[in-house]
DNA sequence: GTGGTCTAGACCACA
DNA sequence: GTGGTCTAGACCACA
């Protein structure tokens, strides 16, 4: 597949994995129907243990948003607006923690602006990769 | 003291107090030479454990901001200017990392805009809260 | 052919081809002698993989209550009543087990026992739905 | 702890864990505010792997039904209406599943009855065990 | 001490 | 081939 995990990220590898594939059917790189790499072929992809993307694709299973048959490859079903919605939240919390720590630490509202053209510039062309300011 | 703490956010606490005591430096509502409430003090004070606020202090001494005295004071020692931008610098990688995971997750650039200004409107007059947008 | 199986239940498919098959005996719906549809037959008629008919066949052949005969052909043998009385002790653990739980979970002697009649007063007329009470 | 597992059931050793806890809230053997076991202590107990209980914590956690803050114990929240109404409903599904299964192979309303009788006069005295009717 | 994540690898069920 | 479960054990963060 298509994209790449910070190990050194606190985010949990298995949560990136979450919000990546949520990320690719937002952005219709995923559509319902679409089936996802099998659990080993992704985990081989992308280097990290196949027991760690099997977690992230159960969890999507339960949120309802991707959906196995026995024996089958795991498909997509799609993304209702509750879970939508709830994801976007948590994250826009995140993001609101973060300014204000930027605020309190005395990252000029200039520098914070001049980073979010920075990120938004790229149109998502690439859009793979998960954190590459990274190491 | 005078700053509160978020036990649900996934910035650890102890982490989360090494910041705020850098952020009042920084504010200058600590001066090299204030001393710092003991760490019981705080602990109770901001309703965690003491271990954790052991923890902060011991890595701010290691940084070289702090300084243990007779009797468990601790009083400030200032910022140097390398640890400062090493935080500051930590702190935009986070930043750029949460602002990717937004666009990937399809918040707008507007809206991000509209967060920071409502962040940054507040001229961190109370400054103390950490992530008040949680419950 | 002339039932039908639940891919969602927890009873992997095969098993439940076998015991239907073995109900179809006890009812002298199938009677020793009388052939079994093809494997492929089958699988297309119930709509499930060949290879999973396959397996269930093997298996009843392996427990003397089928047999494979020239081309593709299986015919019935017939029921040992040691199997049968094996197949019926297997069922009847698992029913005891299936009611400590529901003990468990505070449902009702009554509850059951109405469940019970539900289930019983259909005198097995169709008997084709292994598990009807899923959308 | 105070429960057993069974490793032969096909009923996977997490989901075991899971439905005894919520027994034992629906039983008050667990009231809201208790603290449950560690997942360690719970997992040489009952004599699984730590992870396999961990599993089971955090299903419950995200049902809401158990709730951890960091590095303290987990404890009981409750069990919503909810909640319960939807795990009663799984385990009715199965019973009325096997029940059909029973009818099938020919086993008497009159022995099924027995058998509930048997199971339900064990006022859940012990109530402990999984499914000691296997091995 | 507590829980959380991850790995390597086994073994099973299913198609 | 596919996914599911489980283990043993490591390592980390937190209190």
């Amino acid at each position: 597949m298509w994209f790449v995990v910070d190990p050194h990220s606190s985010v949990p590898i298995y949560a990136q994995i979450k919000e990546k594939i949520k990320a690719m059917i937002l952005n219709s790189k995923l559509k319902p129907g679409d089936s996802l790499p099998s659990i080993r072929t992704l985990a081989k992809d992308i280097g990290v243990n196949v027991n760690t993307v099997a977690r992230a694709y159960r969890e999507l299973e339960l949120e309802g948003i991707i959906r196995a048959e026995r024996g089958e490859r795991y498909a997509v079903v799609g993304f209702e607006d509750k879970i939508y919605f709830e994801t976007k939240e948590r994250l826009i919390k995140e993001l609101k923690s973060v300014l204000k720590r930027c605020q309190d630490l005395g990252i000029s509202k200039e520098e914070v602006l001049r980073l979010l053209e920075e990120v938004y510039m790229h149109q998502n062309e690439g859009g793979d990769e998960y954190d590459n300011s990274k190491e």
